[in-house]
DNA sequence: CTGCTAAGTGAACTGAAGTTGCGTTAATCT
DNA sequence: AGATTAACGCAACTTCAGTTCACTTAGCAG
């Protein structure tokens, strides 16, 4: 009863419920009895394997987030590091993706696992961008020593700061500039690691 | 009745009981009828002035946000957003600040009236740290036209972007490199308003 | 001092989220 | 195929946040 049984479609079938709810009537609007009629099943279902909303989004973004993005390979950083952050711009203006993700932003503040899902998300990505950055060392774009990581956190940082914490609109120009100042810092041997530079 | 009587009285009772619960039992464990009870009030009063928990949290924030923070004045660009830098990330390390500011943050994720208290807060942030740039471009070590709004935003992302997105640690001295990061980039006319510049 | 009104009180009520117990279905093992 | 067991369904129940309403108190005006 593991693998493709009813389990299976058990999930597939209340995941989908999730999302067409949190996109019919919002976060705020939608209940664990509605998913449950929508998806056919009895609520009592949903609380045993999930126990809250919350959880069952977070399980859902979860599955959803492991999807690799190809990396852009512009020849240059700044480039790179533009691409990157235009599809962070366009990912975040994906209404049924942000809106699972808007939930697991405000679980992740008070609820572990939400914050576990989210971190490990930003973990993968920035493990997955630093391709760019070893490249760049290697065309003498970057500093030797640069460290891959805190290049890619500081080129998300703007945007996921104007999206969630200040309010401030997204504009996709706004990948031009911050590709430009990280790049220019890399090239400067700022973002080595190291001397100030946590972990 | 309006100035100093009673329900101002109430107002302060009410706000000094919210804190005080959600140092003690977390957001979640928080009610207004606990909060009633230590205020001393009826949860009716609590319902019908505020309507509900985030409301009252805004409110709360609302009220103590407004206080300035002193502008440093260390004599270079460099320093001055280091401790900016610095200032930002001992705000998210004091608890009982976190603590409402965590609430603030999560709500405005999908309520209006928390939006706008935060995105006032940090317009009102933006427009005092303003100074720090103006005498910078003034020294020569920020490019004339310099959009002082945008180094200020810039310098502030990587703090919030780490505490509530990915979930990083909060190490002060990310506040030394961020600041010759942006410090640099405002040297080098990277953020002039204008081109690549959103609004 | 007397009356007026905004604000607060308390208790009863409502409704829906979440739980429990038991019977049923469906995948897996031999 | 029959036995086994994990997962699901259903209906009743519990619990508590949030509402309602009739009544009381406190500030203010004339």
């Amino acid at each position: 009863m593991r693998p493709g049984g009813r389990t299976a479609r058990t999930k597939a079938a209340v995941t989908e419920a999730l999302v067409a709810e949190l996109l019919d009537v919002g976060y705020a609007g939608t209940t664990i009895e509605r998913i449950a009629q929508r998806a056919g099943v009895a609520k009592t279902t949903v609380y045993r394997r999930w126990g809250s909303l919350a959880q069952l989004v977070v399980d859902a973004f979860a599955d959803t987030a492991g999807a690799q993005v190809p990396l852009p390979d512009t020849g240059s950083l700044e480039g790179d590091l533009r691409e990157l952050g235009r599809a962070s711009i366009a990912m975040l203006r994906m209404p049924q993706l942000r809106t699972v993700f808007d939930v697991v932003v405000r679980e992740a503040i008070h609820d572990p696992a939400a914050r576990s899902a989210l971190t490990e998300f930003f973990a993968a990505r920035i493990a997955n961008g630093a391709a760019i950055v070893e490249r760049a060392v290697a065309r003498g774009e970057a500093a030797e020593g640069t460290d891959p990581a805190e290049v890619i956190r500081m080129v998300g940082a703007p945007y996921y700061a104007r999206a969630y914490i200040t309010g401030e609109p997204l504009d996709p120009a706004l990948a031009d500039r911050t590709a430009a100042v990280i790049a220019l810092a890399a090239r400067q041997g700022l973002l080595v690691s190291g001397r100030g530079t946590p972990r």
